[in-house]
DNA sequence: GCGGATCAC
DNA sequence: TATGGTGATCCGC
């Protein structure tokens, strides 16, 4: 900063105002994309699965590492990503569950066949989050009748386990009266045919035209059949729409309209740690040089130019303008394979190779079973002082 | 291509 | 007492 003169700063802001209008001039509003998180998702699965959970701070995890915890555990700071020992002397009330991986995958295969019915094309995260592109659906949404967007509820929102807790809308039929309103029909009076466990008090609820409603129903079909909450964020791209998830979390939906004037107002305040792909480290350096807020990443646009690479700047200037990818699209072919294992202190050469032996046989295994090669080698040895370090080789040959 | 780093989940 | 695992990307050589 010290050797960068004002002269400089006046020619880079100028540099960067041509790119900002380049960025401004293919600005996409016609998109409206969604993104939806699952509410500390493992922890409420658990939560929902053992009703003795629900009102203590609990955490999913081991002791080495948390995965999430609930919001009651937050409350003492109690995060993911954190050792359970460190979450336990912050709230030695927590209780520590283990994770129970196939119950997540397959509650998430049933969010994700609700997802699909609203976008074919949706591109999921990880478990428990997914992109959705809804133009299509908002266009198609116009034409349904009361019917096609009316679902049943339970009223009460507990979940009293001597009550069914299967999907109403797989047990209850709704027919459609003469003047084209909506009634409900109770197909199997008082008991559940499935879980043969009395039905709870029901409504049928109908949702109105505009994305807002079309997401508020999603929101509920996952709610319905799973026992779970959701929140999500819709804007006109996927920057916009991740950070939009988190503002009502949880159970809760944000919407920025397709406007410049909404964008932009909407973007000004936001502190950049918000923004996905900005971490701790990235946000303590833009801090250092007096960068906040992603109104600041603006104002500071000369000085930007000058500190970061091509790539980062273009970055940071299509962050301030709000704008984002529009095209939410599977990712393609994967680049790489990896197995790693923490495990305590090692030292002999003969135990360390053979550590590494069982490594390579297992990846070699994985890769059997998607029918792939590599070309470039990587071992990486973390030591116990938590050094990492990385030696590759690339062969002449896929191996 | 390599090694260090950051980031997301 | 003790701090994960996987995949992607970027920077500077």
């Amino acid at each position: 900063m010290k050797v960068i003169s004002s002269e400089q700063l006046e020619i880079a802001e100028k540099e960067a105002d041509l790119l900002l209008d380049e960025f401004d001039s293919l600005r996409d509003l016609s998109k409206t994309i969604v993104h939806v998180d699952m509410d500390a998702f493992y922890a409420a699965v658990e939560m929902r699965d053992n009703p003795s959970l629900r009102d203590k701070p609990m955490a999913v995890g081991g002791n080495s590492m948390l995965s999430t915890s609930n919001y009651h555990a937050r409350k003492f700071g109690v995060r993911a990503a954190m050792p359970g020992f460190i979450g336990k002397k912050l709230c030695p009330e927590l209780v520590i569950v283990p994770l129970h991986f196939d119950k997540y995958t397959s509650v998430s295969k049933q969010v994700k066949g609700i997802l699909g019915t609203f976008d074919p094309n949706f591109c999921s995260v990880s478990l428990d989050e997914a992109y959705l592109d809804l133009t299509e659906h908002v266009l198609k949404r116009q034409g349904l009748s009361e019917k096609e967007r009316s679902i049943i509820c339970r009223t009460c929102d507990n979940l009293d386990t001597n009550f069914c807790l299967c999907d109403l809308n797989e047990t209850i039929g709704v027919t459609c009266g003469e003047d084209g309103s909506v009634k409900v029909e109770v197909t199997s009076p008082g008991v559940c045919n499935t879980c043969r466990k009395p039905i709870p008090e029901f409504e049928l609820v109908t949702f109105g035209l505009t994305v807002e409603e079309a997401v508020k129903e999603m929101r509920c079909r996952i709610q319905q059949r799973t026992c779970l909450t959701a929140s999500a964020g819709i804007a006109p791209n996927m920057m916009l729409a991740k950070v939009c998830s988190d503002m009502n979390k949880p159970n809760g939906q944000y919407c920025v309209p397709s406007t410049v004037e909404d964008v932009m107002s909407f973007i000004r305040k936001l502190p950049i740690r918000k923004i996905s792909g900005i971490g701790k480290v990235s946000e303590r350096m833009l801090n250092a040089v007096g960068v906040k807020t992603c109104q600041e990443l603006y104002d500071k646009r000369g000085l930007l130019y000058h500190l970061y690479s091509q790539i980062s700047f273009n970055y940071f200037m299509r962050i301030c303008l709000g704008i984002g990818s529009t095209t939410v699209e599977r990712d393609g072919e994967r680049k790489s394979m990896s197995t790693e294992r923490t495990f305590s202190e090692i030292s002999s050469p003969t135990e360390l190779y053979s550590k590494c032996l069982e490594l390579c046989h297992s990846l070699a295994e994985d890769l059997q079973e998607e029918e792939l090669k590599g070309k470039t080698v990587t071992i990486k040895i973390k030591t116990v002082k938590f050094d990492v370090k990385t030696r590759a080789s690339s062969l002449p040959d896929y191996t």
